[in-house]
DNA sequence: TCGCAATGGTTGTATAGTGCAACCATATTT
DNA sequence: AAATATGGTTGCACTATACAACCATTGCGA
């Protein structure tokens, strides 16, 4: 194991727990009410799914059935609780929150949302989506890990139209890593992306021009845009397209793309094309399950190491 | 609360627990020993600070004394700990490892690094700077806002000179968002920033001129610049220094400074000079407090906004 | 159709970690 | 020298937990 890998996986080990001891998962009841950690987690995965059995309680929490019985039976003689059998099994008890359970839910949902919000104000602005992706980012990774299942709290993805703050940076940023990593490029190759997006921003507003990003709360997760001027009158070409690795495979790509070349389709472009490296299959796929289809292959050198270009096409829908 | 902020406190929350959960720390022992939780936390906590008393351990893993002082007991029974009374206070224990202990939180640290090493093989690469800076920034975040103190874990950052993947994005993305909230700057000042820098970089090799970036672990959270060429022979012009929010104020911006200032003063420039806006006061010690002095004030509307743009001069070591 | 295994849930029992309160020994302050 | 504060221990009660045995219901196969 290299060096600066351990001194990562140790950031990681630290920070971590130092974050379980301050939010309180050590003392034995949680988020200011009387129930133990247990319930209160019970209280918060009920109001998620709204009605759950005991077992399936049990599987969420990782812990023993008869606990989470004995558990699940304080919270009914409280009144947090309901119980009904299930109509088409009669083993299984379904388990609801009543009036009060939601109630006690509300309360330890504001306890926990103002923790959250205190130590938001105690971080600078701009770190917030940085948390925020940084730990969903781990949760996902370690529920991977432990069980292969891909089931873990993904936070929307959604795309939007237009500039916003730092998407040059960011872009160039994605590009720059992706590219280092996957095609051996350096500075020169970041320089030209950063050149390049900051002169199309500044004409994004002209006719036929568009740029799209992928939004995983503030943070910029992808990007793609159109630019209509550049390769001459009715061509529309598919330039920074980008996914960040940590939601890479989500269908966000797609969503992207699709966002672009509607954008194509509405404003009337004869053609759309878009310059790849060959042996970029994820990024091919999406390509060709949209209509574009492979024109043209050449040796470039000018990135600083020898890959092959290849040229996409696809054209417009018939006028 | 806007609903974007509700979005982002909640996915942080929802995370944090998924994150809790898959590393256990809800079961009664942890990381494969026998030992519980906390006494797998006394030792590592024993591990990183050499010799504890018995409070100290109560405070740091915020548990009622009597509970840590029944804890240690059985960990000292078992050969884990040794006890030696304090030479100059009679009433405290200094505890510390004994071999066994160490060989049992090396076990420990070995099972939590391979989960650590497990969930990271299950994400991009991309994102593991990015995992471990939020974790850090909110646990760090989290203990300031229960105890203002801000005792916590903050991973050493480094000043590394020259070029690496991604800063000519990362500073453009810091630029852009730090200077929209405290100026109202947009699209045109970071096409700007894009631009400039993107060209420097190209010419960094050239004599006099130089880039340094602050890293925590491999993520880039300051820079700063200077430019030997632009402003003419023998004046050093200083450039995009910025400091990422995240470790803003410990001490990053001095140390970015002062590695720049070096710089000049070694190749032997008659002068330094930055320009700057009117308004950014932590900047503004920082430069006054390395010898610069306010040359120049003048109102400037060139990027969006009107500002005070300020330019202060460094004269260079006698020669 | 009947029996048997599997599943959902409960209860008995033992264990262990925890906090509170009272306590002792030592140090510090008045 | 007395009062107070601090570090640490012990008695006590509580509670969350796991394991194992158990019951009721379901579903499957012979």
């Amino acid at each position: 194991m290299a060096d600066p890998e351990q001194a990562l996986v140790d950031g990681i080990r630290a920070a971590s727990r130092q974050m379980v001891r301050e939010l309180g998962f050590m003392q034995a009841t949680l988020a200011a009410t009387d129930y133990p950690a247990s319930a209160v987690h019970a209280l918060i995965e009920l109001g998620k799914h709204g009605s759950m059995s005991a077992a399936a309680i049990a599987a969420c929490l990782g812990l023993d059935k008869s606990s989470v019985s004995r558990m699940l039976r304080k919270l009914v003689d409280a009144g947090e609780l309901t119980e009904t059998v299930s109509d088409h099994d009669g083993r299984i008890k379904n388990l609801s929150l009543t009036a009060r359970g939601r109630r006690t839910l509300a309360a330890v949902e504001a306890y926990g949302r103002r923790q959250v919000e205190e130590a938001l104000q105690h971080m600078a602005p701009e770190a917030r989506g940085l948390v925020h992706a940084g730990l969903e980012v781990y949760a996902r990774a370690l529920a991977q890990a432990r069980s292969g299942a891909a089931g873990a709290v993904i936070s929307p993805v959604r795309i939007c139209p237009g500039y916003r703050v730092g998407v040059i940076g960011r872009v160039t940023e994605m590009h720059g890593l992706f590219y280092a990593r996957h095609a051996g490029f350096g500075q020169y190759f970041e320089s030209q992306v950063a050149t390049g997006l900051a002169e199309f921003c500044g004409r994004l507003q002209r006719p036929g021009n568009g740029l799209w990003v992928a939004l995983q709360g503030e943070r910029i997760v992808g990007s793609v845009a159109i630019d209509g001027e550049d390769l001459g009158s009715g061509l529309a070409h598919l330039r920074w397209f980008i996914v960040d690795g940590a939601v890479r495979g989500g269908g966000v790509g797609q969503r992207l793309l699709q966002a672009a070349l509607a954008h194509c389709d509405g404003y009337g472009f004869a053609e759309t094309r878009l310059w790849t490296f060959a042996g970029l299959e994820a990024a091919r796929h999406l390509y060709e399950a949209r209509g574009f289809v492979l024109g043209e292959e050449r040796q470039g050198r000018q990135w600083g190491e020898t890959v092959t270009e290849q040229l996409f096409v696809r054209p417009g829908v018939a006028g």
